[in-house]
DNA sequence: CACACGATGCGCT
DNA sequence: GCGCATCGTGTGG
């Protein structure tokens, strides 16, 4: 229950992603505490696939230039809210979308924590959220969480995006049911692909389809 | 001011 | 796999 400090969050983003896996984010809402356990999320800096790309800084990104330790909360498509979670030193963009949760309450569906709108939906976390310091422990915060020793981290590219997707920046927790989307092949133990692997007609085509949203 | 579009999710084919 | 809801935001005129 006792928050996460600042320091834990201004570290590089990539760092941070990892290491919020297996962490507990809480939200005290409506005299309710909700929460659940983060099993998948993805880092955004200044890449081409960021609000914050090419360090532009605007109205909406302007949390992720801030302080680490502060929520930044977008909302897209008329309809879902995104939660993420800002890194780096003040002044760098950087941020760690949540993507995917663990048991939000007893009892309910997996898939209400499954997927970054779904995800704010659970957590009843809107705009009015955005630009909250999760070091408080007031309102909305993160906790140290059990994670399991030998639980795998799987490493992979973002999911949604059109530009930068070679990034493997994606990371979830293997066999967690909060994960919204998985990719058996960065699942596999061996991830580096052998030379002799290489050779034309040998390889299945990897994510040939799908790529287009 | 006008307009294109998205770090999504859902229902249907 | 595909279409689409629905509106804040960024960009350009």
């Amino acid at each position: 229950m006792t928050p996460l400090t600042r320091r834990f969050y201004s570290r590089s983003t990539l760092v941070v992603a990892r290491a919020l896996l297996g962490k507990v984010l809480y939200h005290r809402v409506g005299g309710r505490l909700l929460s659940g356990r983060i099993v998948e999320v993805e880092a955004y800096t200044d890449d081409a696939a960021s609000h914050a790309r090419w360090s532009r800084r605007t109205p909406r990104n302007a949390v992720m230039f801030g302080p680490a330790g502060h929520a930044y909360v977008y909302f897209t498509y008329g309809m879902h809210h995104c939660v993420n979670i800002v890194t780096e030193s003040n002044g760098r963009p950087g941020a760690v979308l949540l993507r995917g949760l663990d048991c939000l309450r007893a009892g309910a569906p997996a898939r209400d924590g499954s997927g970054p709108g779904r995800l704010c939906r659970a957590l009843g976390i809107t705009l009015s959220q955005n630009g909250l310091d999760l070091t408080t422990g007031e309102t909305l915060w993160i906790a140290d969480g059990r994670r399991a020793r030998r639980e795998r981290i799987v490493q992979t590219t973002r999911i949604g995006i059109r530009v930068a997707e070679k990034l493997r920046w994606r990371f979830y927790l293997l066999g967690s049911d909060g994960v919204s989307r998985r990719d058996r092949s960065a699942e596999a133990p061996q991830r580096e692909m052998a030379p002799t692997c290489r050779i034309a007609g040998t390889t299945r085509s990897a994510s040939a389809g799908g790529r287009r949203r």
